[in-house]
RNA sequence: GGCCCGGUGGUGCAGUCGGUUAGCACGCCAGCCUGUCACGCUGGAGGUCGACGGUUCGAGUCCGUUCCGGGUCGCCA
């Protein structure tokens, strides 16, 4: 029968000293001094503490007993003759009375070293998840998302939100993501889809009455890994509000997520509020990037104009972006590192020049730009000293390419990069359409169900216009902390026509809308509040308190870059009976 | 699917120009040690160097193919 425990293993002090104890917990070490004398450390939850085994009879017990046993020892707690005051508990330690082993570990070596587990390959840490998690190091990313969470529900529920769960088998919300399909045991050939998101079900609250709304969502999406997008599944803070203009949301938004990062952020700094707003579209003119990292000080410079008459190839008919720093000392071997990083990441190449201690330029393609260079010194400021790197291409390639050289730079290059703080930004005005680069014709760019800024008389206005209806901007927004995506939202399209008609300017109608948000469109005919909301993302926002590069490191059982469950061993085959269950016939010719 | 990086005892890594017995740290096992706390000391076990094929007198090392993992582009908000 197991006794319970007087104290945890990290709360004990020297004014318990005297007290007969119970502790229970994992054997983390055993350390023996001579031939009676060991000292065992016991860790649980809350900390560790040491016992301290004297007597024959107890080095008897504890002989042979595998570290990361469980074990319960009965005892006094003593003064320590030796204090440790590296330890929360270093100043006393417990003379053991007995000793009970609990759970046998029956492995005396483990697949890693518990306080080591981060060092470890990650799919052994993965498959042996369980005992990962018992390093308290690793630990402690999930008690941090524990407190995160209970903290923004409480911020939430404050402000008058509703906690309401949506459902997990639903059908497929058009997000443009591919979805998880479960088969319908009930209904041969048709499916569930796992929701992309609660977005229609959130809007179809707003339409109920419901006010304000949120949830910490689990949404899936069966897309590839990235290191900061876990595949599958993941969590986010899924909030909406009715008669809510974009202001309401992003004010709300800061009321609630500044204080989270200024309480259990890594950094202590944090932007003040309101966080700065930034069009998309000069977003991508100055830092390359609609999710810029704000802590560094660089920006990107458009040099088409004066790159012009340059007999260099890539730069022919083509925007040309430029990042420069000043006072460049770093030599041939980091500038080809950097261009072979860039061109990994991008995919495009990039090039460079640097200006000597005369002010002539030298050294990548400057021999292309003689008769440039006065144009240029002016731009971008240039002095002796400068170094610039560029990006040639579509403005929007070469956008995207000179937004990684400058995160490249600013982080390379000594006193560009200010880390130790949280910074954020609103990116707002992203384009309601975009061209796409496969069919070349016109396409939502985000979100279909963002109301489009001016409404019914912009795209009345733009219709058949494909310049002006590029030009449309919806009223759509992203929160972007030190270069990540954090969180994204719109005001929504709250009106059946405006909807159609917006669907209309990519070639599709009313049958579309209905087909794509049925329940939505017609929800709206019956009078719908105008609303707005948002979704930031909970294990992004974990991941930047922490200070994990890594998102794994804030899931508590995730999954490898492939999408397998390496510990449950899923993805995993079925019955054929279960296959026949819910009607599904496996295509040999595909395993 | 493309590209980049990696795969060497349980774990993390080193391994030069292809050369004889594959090295180090941690862990594990045994012995010693009465104040350790990253305990220490002595000794020991543990490897088909991801797989297959090739070049060679000889391959962890070079070549080819392939598998696995991470990163990235595509994809995804």
């Amino acid at each position: 029968m197991f006794q319970s425990r007087t104290h945890t293993c990290g709360e004990l002090r020297l004014c318990d000293a005297g007290k007969s104890v119970t502790l229970a917990g994992w054997l983390e070490n055993v350390r023996e001094v001579g031939a009676n004398f060991a000292f065992l450390v016991l860790r649980d939850y809350y900390g560790t503490t040491q016992v301290v085994v004297e007597t024959e009879e107890m080095m008897r017990i504890i002989k042979g007993v595998n570290k990361e046993t469980t074990i319960q020892v009965a005892g006094t707690v003593r003064e320590r003759e030796s204090k440790n005051s590296k330890q929360a508990t270093g100043e006393i330690e417990i003379v053991p009375s007995e000793i009970k082993i609990l759970g046998k570990c029956r492995h005396n070596q483990l697949p890693f070293e518990i306080n080591k587990s981060k060092d470890a390959d990650e799919n052994t840490r993965l498959k042996y998840r369980y005992l990962d998690l018992r390093n308290p190091a690793v630990k402690q990313n999930i008690i941090l998302r524990c407190q995160v969470v209970a903290a923004i529900r409480a911020a939430m529920t404050q402000k008058g939100f509703l906690e309401i769960t949506t459902p997990i088998l639903t059908a497929s919300s058009p997000e443009g993501a591919r979805d998880y399909l479960v088969p319908a045991r009930n209904h041969p050939g048709k499916f569930y889809a796992l929701p992309q998101a609660p977005q229609q079900f959130k809007q179809l609250l707003m339409t109920s009455g419901f006010d304000r709304y949120f949830q910490i969502a689990p949404c899936f999406r069966d897309e590839d890994a990235r290191a900061d997008r876990t595949p599958g599944e993941f969590y986010q803070l899924d909030m909406e509000m009715a008669f809510a203009s974009q202001n309401d949301v992003l004010t709300t938004l800061e009321e609630v997520l500044r204080p989270i990062f200024c309480q259990f952020g890594k950094y202590r700094r944090v932007s003040q509020a309101p966080f700065i707003r930034i069009p998309f579209n000069e977003a991508m003119e100055r830092y390359g990037s609609d999710k810029p990292d704000l802590r560094i000080d660089l920006e990107v410079r458009d040099i088409t104009a004066e790159v012009a008459g340059s007999e260099f190839g890539p730069f022919q008919n083509a925007t040309v972006k430029a990042v420069s720093v000043d006072n460049f000392t770093e030599g041939r071997k980091w500038i080809d590192k950097l261009l072979a990083d860039v061109e990994v990441q991008t995919g495009n190449k990039c090039c460079w020049f640097k200006v000597d201690e005369n002010g002539e330029l030298t050294g990548g393609i400057s021999k292309f730009l003689t008769e440039q260079k006065a144009s240029l010194a002016e731009k971008l400021g240039l002095k002796p000293g400068s170094f610039v790197c560029m990006a040639a291409g579509k403005k929007l390639a070469a956008q995207k390419t000179a937004g990684v050289i400058r995160n490249m730079m600013g982080k390379r290059i000594p006193g560009h990069f200010d880390e130790e703080q949280y910074a954020m930004c609103w990116i707002v005005d992203f384009p309601m359409y975009e061209m796409g680069e496969e069919s070349g014709e016109l396409e939502f760019c985000h979100n279909p169900f963002s109301m489009p800024q001016g409404g019914m008389q912009a795209l009345l206005d733009a219709e058949g216009d494909t310049e002006k209806l590029l030009a449309i901007n919806a009223d759509q927004y992203d929160l972007v902390v030190n270069g990540y995506e954090s969180a994204s939202g719109a005001v929504r399209n709250h009106d059946p026509e405006i909807m159609v008609k917006a669907f209309q300017m990519v070639g599709l109608g009313e049958e579309d809308v209905k087909a794509k948000f049925p329940a939505m469109y017609n929800a709206f005919t019956y009078g719908a509040p105008p609303h707005a909301g948002a979704a930031p993302g909970i294990d992004r926002i974990v991941m930047l308190l922490c200070g994990e590069e890594s998102i794994r490191e804030v899931i508590t059982f995730p999954m490898n870059k492939t999408a397998q469950d390496l510990m449950m061993d899923a993805p995993t085959a079925v019955s054929q009976k279960q296959l026949d269950d819910v009607h599904i016939l496996i295509n040999e010719a595909h395993l």
